[in-house]
RNA sequence: GCUAGCGUAGCUCAAUUGGUAGAGCUUCCGCCUUGUAAGCGGAGGGUUAAGGGUUCAAGUCCCUUCGCUAGCUCCA
């Protein structure tokens, strides 16, 4: 939640953030991928929260001007900019926005001052219910009976509203502000309520930021991975074979390889063993674990297999509980530490489908770590120092969340306890800081779960460390303790890259698809200038690719052109060959990034993309 | 799933008030022999997402289905 800081007005209005719920929203870019930008604390004299959500105000006010029948329903400020969802007599296209945005300048011509004002609950139901707002009077009746009711007004404007907002209305730059798009909302975010329209907008101290912030956005569309996947033939989704399903292209897939292995040899150096599981399961076995019962709505309908119901498996962790109960466990077995690159499927409403980030089947990178109680913490700090590992080589920044327990939960409350205490701990050990967000937890157990910043300041869900309660009790598994005593194991579900669809989807956008080296599909390009030079440029060609560097030769057209094609192919190396680099055994390196050439001979360049591949280093 | 919008060649887009589809790039074929982000010429390519309807006439209007987009709800 944004902080909120007090800026001019009067104090009265303390009561509930009417209006400026949501942490959530429009600053999503890519919906539905748990993504929200950073808000930005580059605030001036006033706090920018203020001047967007009285930009909210102004904007509302030239709605009704427009359409002196609309009812307004919430406005808050966001990251970035503000909203006010509107019930309207026609729907809004494209073409609205600018004609609202021209009233919205003649409104705050007129404005004036920002005016507080408290009323009685009386007073201020007659003014709603005057003014025909009846969405504003549900809202007034939930402010609880001992908080105060404020309403501020500007120009003849007046809006049931906690505030904060700025002084006056010139302090509101009508070079500042755009409108940005619409879109439909639930009233009060319920969608058994009525659907609104929801106007967003954006605001700024002055046009620079504005103008700043705009680009921002056209980087942020650069760099979506749906048309970079288009353009450089990443990925694509067949309608025949199925919406939200991806199909990983030859680039792609080499990435994904290259990932896959890594992981594998993180875990297996962690002790972690590969197990596989099988893609479908008897009905029965999500009856037992309790998925059905608690996710019945993401999970595909049944297949008939001999007259017995199977359904494709949208979980890993039955499989792998099948595979520890399949013999008895000695507590000397413990941990132990199954990995799977687990396919699952799940059904994703259609109008949640995104790209690679939001699908209806994909590869988690799964492990699930059976232990006693005792090993709980020292597996999680492992895991912990996994998570850094993994986000670092990215370059991802992250935060940690500990998610406490939920209002309604199974374990005693011993044993979640213990469980808090083993994941702070972990924390702790790792000199990790860990942000609380109390019963935000899975009735299940408690996890910790990351958000990773990318490279344009946006947040993606990252890894996740989950405690499980409740496998272990419904599979009933158990260890043979030292006092001979069967007990109950401690489940850890965990995935850090979460699934490689979405991963991945997401380092296109933090890298604008420019992978570095270890990753990079074809790092290298060899341009010989002239037929002359053919010869030597395939025999380097050959050099890099005994290297282990797929590389392009590329002898048609002119080398203008092909250098071209190679920078939009975002190929980071081009050797360029000509008569002078044959005769020296050198090439004329052109770096993505960098300006100019460099002249060096074969083996150093090979010694070059070696040591960036070997350190996985970010920059080429 | 919901609200609104969209679906024209492999890609990005055109097609006056309904009058039977056009460009650039890509691809292919020639020519050009290239010194660091587009050399020149030619050719090919579309049952306008699919199906149905209105009309003398539908890319354009209506309906259904599929898909996509912005959000909402939900999620790895």
């Amino acid at each position: 939640m944004p902080r909120r800081r007090w800026v001019g007005g009067c104090m009265d209005g303390r009561g509930p953030m009417l209006e400026s719920r949501t942490p959530r929203g429009p600053g999503t870019v890519g919906r539905g991928t748990a993504m929200s930008l950073p808000f930005d604390p580059q605030e001036g004299p006033v706090s920018l929260h203020a001047l967007r959500h009285s930009t909210s105000h102004i904007m509302a006010d030239a709605v009704l001007r427009l359409f002196p029948e609309a009812k307004v329903a919430i406005g808050p400020p966001v990251d970035h900019g503000f909203y006010y969802d509107f019930e309207l007599p026609r729907p809004l296209t494209e073409e609205d926005l600018p004609v609202i945005e021209e009233e919205m300048r003649k409104v705050l011509a007129e404005a004036g001052e920002f005016i507080c004002s408290s009323l009685s609950r009386a007073e201020a139901a007659d003014r709603l219910r005057e003014a025909g707002q009846d969405y504003k009077l549900e809202l007034l009746d939930d402010i609880p009976e001992d908080e105060g009711v404020t309403f501020y007004d500007h120009g003849t404007w007046s809006d049931l509203c906690e505030g904060p907002h700025v002084e006056t209305a010139d302090q509101i730059p009508a070079n500042g502000f755009k409108l940005t798009h619409t879109a439909g909302a639930y009233w009060r975010g319920d969608s058994d309520k009525t659907m609104l329209q929801r106007i967003y907008g954006t605001a700024w101290w002055n046009r620079k930021d504005l103008r700043k912030y705009l680009a921002w956005l056209e980087e942020v569309q650069k760099r979506d991975h749906r048309k970079l996947g288009r353009e450089l033939d990443l990925f694509s989704i067949d309608p025949d074979f199925g919406a939200g399903l991806v199909f990983w292209h030859p680039k792609l897939g080499q990435v994904r390889r290259k990932l896959e292995a890594w992981w594998w040899d993180l875990h297996e150096a962690a002790g972690y063993w590969p197990v596989y599981t099988p893609h479908v399961a008897g009905e029965q076995v999500f009856e037992r674990s309790g998925h059905l019962e608690n996710y019945a709505d993401m999970i595909w309908a049944p297949m008939d297999v001999d007259g017995r119901p199977y359904r494709v498996k949208p979980m890993n962790c039955p499989g792998h509980v099948s595979i520890f109960n399949s013999r008895r466990h000695s507590y000397r077995d413990l941990p132990l530490k199954y990995a799977e690159l687990g396919s699952v499927y799940r059904y994703e409403p259609s109008g949640t489908l995104h790209g690679m980030l939001r699908v209806r089947g994909f590869t988690q990178d799964d492990a699930h770590i059976f232990c006693t109680p005792g090993q709980l913490e020292d597996e999680l700090v492992e895991v912990l120092e996994m998570v850094d590992q993994i986000l670092s080589t990215f370059g991802y920044s992250y935060t940690a969340y500990l998610a406490t327990q939920p209002e309604k939960s199974m374990g005693s409350d011993e044993v979640w306890e213990h469980a808090l205490e083993a994941l702070r701990g972990a924390a702790a050990r790792r000199d990790l800081a860990l942000e609380e967000d109390p019963g935000g937890g899975v009735f299940y157990g408690p996890k910790i779960d990351f958000k990773m910043r990318d490279a344009l300041g946006r947040e993606w869900q990252g890894p996740t460390v989950q405690v499980d309660f409740n496998l272990p009790e419904r599979f009933d598994l158990h260890f043979n303790d030292a006092d001979n005593q069967l007990k109950r194991p401690v489940m850890v579900h965990r995935a850090i890259f979460g699934s490689f669809e979405r991963f991945v989807g997401g380092l296109i956008e933090h890298f604008a698809a420019w992978f570095p080296i270890w990753l990079c599909p074809i790092p290298a390009a060899v341009l010989p200038i002239t037929a002359d030079q053919e010869e030597a440029a395939a025999s380097i060609a050959r050099i890099l690719g005994e290297a282990g560097f797929r590389t392009a030769l590329r002898t048609e057209g002119p080398l203008r052109r092909r250098i071209r094609e190679c920078e939009m192919e975002k190929i980071p190396y081009m050797a360029v060959l000509g008569e002078r680099e044959v005769e020296s055994g050198t090439v004329s390196l052109r770096v993505h990034g960098k300006d100019g050439q460099e002249a060096l001979s074969v083996e150093d360049f090979v010694a070059r993309l070696r040591e960036r591949r070997d350190s996985r280093a970010l920059e080429y």
